[in-house]
Order: C-alpha cells, then sequence, then structure tokens
DNA sequence: AGACAAGCCTGTACGC
DNA sequence: TGCGTACAGGCTTGTC
C-alpha cells in the first residue's frame, strides 16, 4: 500500500479529548516552552500564546470538529489543531522532547504535554471564549439527523465526498472517514448531494453514526505510516475494520468486487464499483 | 531526485 | 450582480 497519509480526523481527535480531559483537568499551567513559533502562527507576538497560558487552570477539554478546546479558568480557551501530523503526548516532566517537539507544556506534577508536529500543518492558539476562529465550523456529524442531513444535502450540486468533508457543513470528518462512509452508505464519492433519494440519505446518516462511533469506540485509526497516536503513545484500531481506504485493488470486503481509486479536489477517493452506486 | 500524501486557507475563474 | 462551485497554489516533510 502507498503510504497513505493521513490527518487526524473526528475519531482520533476526540480519542484525545477524553484522554486530555482524564489527565489534565485541575491541572494548573506552570510552564508553556514553544520551541516552533510556527505552531503558534496566529499569534502575532508568540509571547501572548505563553503570557496567556501560564497559571491557568485546566478546566475540561472540549471538541469542535478536528479542533480540540481547553478550557481555563479565565475567559480564555486553548486551541489546539493536529493538522496533518500533529501529535500530542503526555510525557514524564523533563523528558527531552523529539525533533519535532514544538510547545511544552509543565504543570505541578509528575507529567508533561508535549505538542509535536513534523509538518507543522498543526497549530495551536488562545482566543476568547466567543472562538472568532472556529465560527465557520459546521455542527458535529453526531449533532446531525436524517432531517438534517437532508438539509444540508438539497439544492447542492457539489460531490457527495466533498460535502462530508466541507467543515462548513459537517466538522470532524476527513478523506479517510469519508471514504468510509460512503462504502458503508453504498454511495459513490461523486454523487451530488441533491441528487440522493430519501431511502440513499437515510443510509448516509445512518453510516455516518456507525462509522465514526465505531472508530471512536476503537480509538481511531493508525495507518502504516504511523502518524498518529494518543496521549500515550499507542495505535488506534479502527484501521482494522477499514474496507475501502488504501486498499486499491483489494477485494471489497461486502461484495468482492474489487476497491478502486480516483482523484478529485486533489484527493484520492477509495470506494467499491461493485456496491457503490 | 522528485513525486506524493494530507487539511485548510486563499485566490481566481466559471456558469447560471 | 452575486453566489455556488471548481480548481490550483502554498504551506511542510518523511517516504517511496
Amino acid at each position: 500500500m502507498p503510504a497513505g497519509e493521513l490527518m487526524p480526523e473526528l475519531a482520533e481527535i476526540e480519542t484525545l479529548r477524553s484522554d486530555l480531559a482524564a489527565e489534565f483537568a485541575g491541572h494548573v499551567i506552570d510552564r508553556v516552552e514553544v520551541s516552533g513559533t510556527r505552531s503558534v502562527r496566529r499569534h502575532v507576538d508568540p509571547a501572548s500564546f505563553t503570557r496567556r497560558l501560564v497559571g491557568r487552570q485546566i478546566r475540561g477539554v472540549a471538541r469542535k470538529g478536528k479542533f480540540l478546546l481547553v478550557a481555563l479558568d479565565s475567559t480564555d480557551v486553548l486551541v489546539a489543531h493536529m493538522g496533518m501530523s500533529g501529535q500530542l503526548r503526555r510525557v514524564e516532566a523533563g523528558s527531552v522532547g523529539s525533533r519535532h517537539t514544538h510547545v511544552r507544556f509543565s504543570f505541578c506534577g509528575a507529567s508533561e504535554l508535549h505538542f509535536v508536529d513534523p509538518r507543522t500543518f498543526g497549530q495551536m492558539f488562545v482566543s476568547d471564549a466567543e472562538l472568532p476562529e472556529l465560527a465557520h465550523l459546521g455542527p458535529d456529524p453526531f449533532d446531525v439527523d436524517q432531517a438534517g442531513l437532508a438539509g444540508l444535502l438539497s439544492s447542492r450540486t457539489t460531490k457527495l465526498k466533498v460535502i462530508l468533508m466541507d467543515q462548513s457543513t459537517i466538522s470532524g470528518i476527513g478523506n479517510m472517514y469519508a471514504d468510509e462512509i460512503l462504502h458503508a452508505a453504498r454511495l459513490r464519492p461523486e454523487r451530488q448531494g441533491r441528487d440522493l433519494s430519501p431511502t440513499e440519505v437515510a443510509s448516509l446518516s445512518v453510516a455516518i453514526r456507525e462509522v465514526l462511533g465505531e472508530a471512536v469506540a476503537r480509538r481511531g485509526s493508525t495507518l502504516a505510516d504511523r502518524q498518529y497516536k494518543d496521549l500515550y503513545g499507542a495505535a488506534g484500531t479502527y484501521q482494522e475494520l477499514h474496507r475501502v481506504y488504501g486498499r486499491e485493488g483489494k477485494p471489497c470486503t461486502r461484495c468482492g468486487g474489487l476497491v478502486a481509486r480516483s482523484r478529485s479536489n486533489g484527493r484520492s477517493n477509495f470506494y467499491c464499483p461493485g456496491c457503490q452506486r
């Protein structure tokens, strides 16, 4: 299989969210060390990032789409996006970071939190609770029911795959889970939103919940490139259930047809021509 | 050595 | 006109 690259999507971020909350809620940020200013590029003055965090207590961790929102005991929120290759890791205090550790958080305790990101597409920033930077994001897939989904698809001539990945329509789905969802729904990626029958919309609605729900339960997907690891450095296991993503030329687990790969909008689409209409 | 994978933002062009 | 849509480029680096 070609080295499929994958950015952490909803399932991986949700796994991080729950582990971060369990490990760090209640902790007071003692020190913040930024060694890669690109990772905090939204801050014209990188020192303002540190200044707004030191001394703050972590109240909880939420998720909006693929963004992590760390609530603080101030009016600020620490926002983190993993980009393609970002990882958050819990490490022992005093640990030497890896080459690509760009931000380190120290607490009054034995563990630190490191933001590691080789490709630096990810970022962290501090914003106020209104979060204007995230205002464009659409609803979470789990918050969209069948009628809501029908509304999002109606009148749109855009390809289904693109709609699913459009963060302003629904937030949290990336290339990999979009392909798995469309296979589960038996729909081809290039179908237009407005052309779906009510039955097909229902299938898609169910598929979104099933695929993402199971992916969260399995703590996300870790592919051969091992780009995604959880807070403790462990892999997810949803890749064992992948039906199409990264499986070009292999038999479809449902119909036996060969999984095909097409390309649109600069993205790979894996799908089964045999059972996806 | 160079193509490629990814998400997201921006800019541009098009058709209705 | 303006909007929805499509496409391309920039950002980045490890892998093939």
